[in-house]
Parts: C-alpha cells; sequence; structure tokens
DNA sequence: CTAATTCCTAGTTATTTACTTGGAATTCGT
DNA sequence: ACGAATTCCAAGTAAATAACTAGGAATTAG
C-alpha cells in the first residue's frame, strides 16, 4: 500500500512550484537539485502533470514550469491519481463489476471501497495553498526566526 | 497503492474460515479450491496468520485451519497488517524521523499521515463478523431464496 | 550563435510480487 | 502398522513493476 516514488516525487515538485509561485519559471534542474531528484527522472513525472493541465512549460534557456492554476485550486488527489493512477486499493473498485468473481458476493470490495473513499476523502480536501499554510505554521513553530525563509 | 495478493487471498481465506466457523478444520484444498488460489501460495500466506494467533492449525489427515478467536474479535487491520505490513503510503510514517529529508519540514509527511489515519480508522472498525453480517444482509437483498446456502 | 532549457523515445537495472518445487513431519482412518 | 491427507518449512524462479539512465531533437533568452 505504499505510493511510489512517482507520486512523491510528484508532490514534492508540486509543492516546490508552488512555494515559488509567482517567481516566474522554476527549471527542472533547480526543483531536482532541491528535492534531491534525478532531473531525468523528473521529467517524466512532470510530463503528465503538464499534459493534465497543472503546471505550464516555458521552454528554452530561462525557461522551466510554473503552476497552470492558483495553488488554491490544485488538490493532492488530482496530483496522485495522475501519477499513481486511481488511489484504490484493488482494482475491482475501479474497474466496475468485470474483475471480481463474485464468489463472495464481494464483501471484501465492500471494505476496498470504504478504504478508497477515506483515502479520497483526504487528499481531495488537501490543496497545494493547504500544504503553504501548513508550511508557514510549521516554521512559525518550530523556528521563529526562519519566517522569512 | 493496490493491496498485493498477499492481503487480498488472506483475507478472503479469513473470511472463508469465518463463515465455516465452527464446522471443524478445514483443509487449505478446501479454501484454495474455493477461492481460486494456489494452495501452496495459500500456505505461505496462513502460515503468519497462524503465527500471530488468529488462526489454528490441526495437522494430520482431516486436519486445516480454525479461527483461533470469535470472528468479532478478528480486525481486517490485523489480517492485512499481517500480510502486508503496515498500510502506510510511505515508509517515513511508521519508520520515524530519520527516513525523512526534512527539506519541506515535511509537508507531505503530514498528508500521508492523515492517509494512514483514515485507512486504518476504516480497516480497525471493520471485523469479521462485520463481514459476515454484510454477506448475510446482501443474500437477503438480493437473492432471498438463498438465505440457506 | 550558444548555452540552457523543455520535450520525447527508448533502453536498462533493481526490486518486488506471485507464485512453484520438493520434501519432511504429523495424524486420522482402516 | 500403513497409507493418504494434511500441515509445515525452505528454496528457487518467472513475471511484472518501479526506478531510473541515455541520447538527442526542438526551442528560446541573451
Amino acid at each position: 500500500m505504499r505510493l511510489s516514488t512517482k507520486g512523491r516525487y510528484g508532490l514534492k515538485a508540486m509543492f516546490d512550484l508552488a512555494l515559488n509561485d509567482g517567481s516566474g519559471p522554476i527549471s527542472l534542474g533547480t526543483i531536482a537539485e532541491r528535492q534531491g531528484i534525478s532531473i531525468h527522472y523528473l521529467e517524466q513525472l512532470v510530463s503528465p502533470l503538464r499534459k493534465a493541465g497543472l503546471l505550464k512549460s516555458v521552454r528554452g534557456a530561462q525557461g522551466g514550469y510554473l503552476l497552470a492554476k492558483q495553488p488554491s485550486e490544485i488538490s493532492v488527489r488530482e496530483i496522485l491519481e495522475l501519477l499513481e493512477g486511481s488511489l484504490a486499493p484493488a482494482s475491482c473498485v475501479t474497474d466496475g463489476e468485470n474483475s471480481c468473481d463474485h464468489s463472495d458476493f464481494c464483501v471484501s470490495r465492500m471494505i476496498y471501497d470504504r478504504i478508497y473513499e477515506s483515502i479520497n476523502e483526504v487528499v481531495d480536501n488537501i490543496s497545494l495553498q493547504d500544504m503553504l499554510d501548513e508550511q508557514y505554521r510549521n516554521l512559525q513553530d518550530s523556528i521563529p526566526d526562519m519566517k522569512n525563509n
């Protein structure tokens, strides 16, 4: 039940962009270095995010990526689902009836449905803005002097 | 974020045993056939469940497995955690601080924590007895005549 | 024109999953 | 006492997936 590096790195990258929202395009090189991720690997993660319209790219020198919407308008769910596929704990939850053998009238499936719902409830209701707010709160609480970082 | 076959098959097997609770030991061969799982693979799943005290075994001919406790006393969480390991979406959630690089003051981790909690909230509160109840309800609703199966 | 970038496709390696194989130990029924 | 049915145990293996790497074309600021 682990998220893969795709989801985790992708979320990190999006959060990095959110932190720098408004300062013009940020290159993958910069993000890769800051987050400790291979730049070529990052490219692959960023590509679907761009195609889905979560971020914009600027090509050429001094180019890079920017959020395509406000941080408040991008949910963690969108990001994770794009990179991980659906967050369902079993394929029958999203595949409809066909994948399930019905031998036990799918009581197991009822469980997977409920897990799926509860995961979505969480990630649907956290936006990048919420993450920024949380970050700010963390900084205030633990290291008051670092507010300006 | 998928459960592996270990967790899913293991849950199926436990539910099968719950359905037959009280009728003496059920052999893995029977379960394997009913649930469409390789018997040798099932063995591997059942072994940790036995060692953890969720089920008992009876060796030799006419032997098999039985639940070691009442269905109401066995939660889906216990079963899944035994077979899948913790249901945390990232290792930092259960590994403590060491695995996390703190570069973003772990706002990501806050998310993984919340997902983890919400998953546990679900699986903690479903017991094998709840599954039996649900099964019975399903049968009543969809095929009234099959109540006696 | 050049350096810095995105963009694209195709490898490759490492890890994990999902089993299979083989056989010893145990016990019921006859 | 014997044989069939079982649990129990340790390895091995094949397939799938994850996690990258490699190479290069296209674009653009300076």
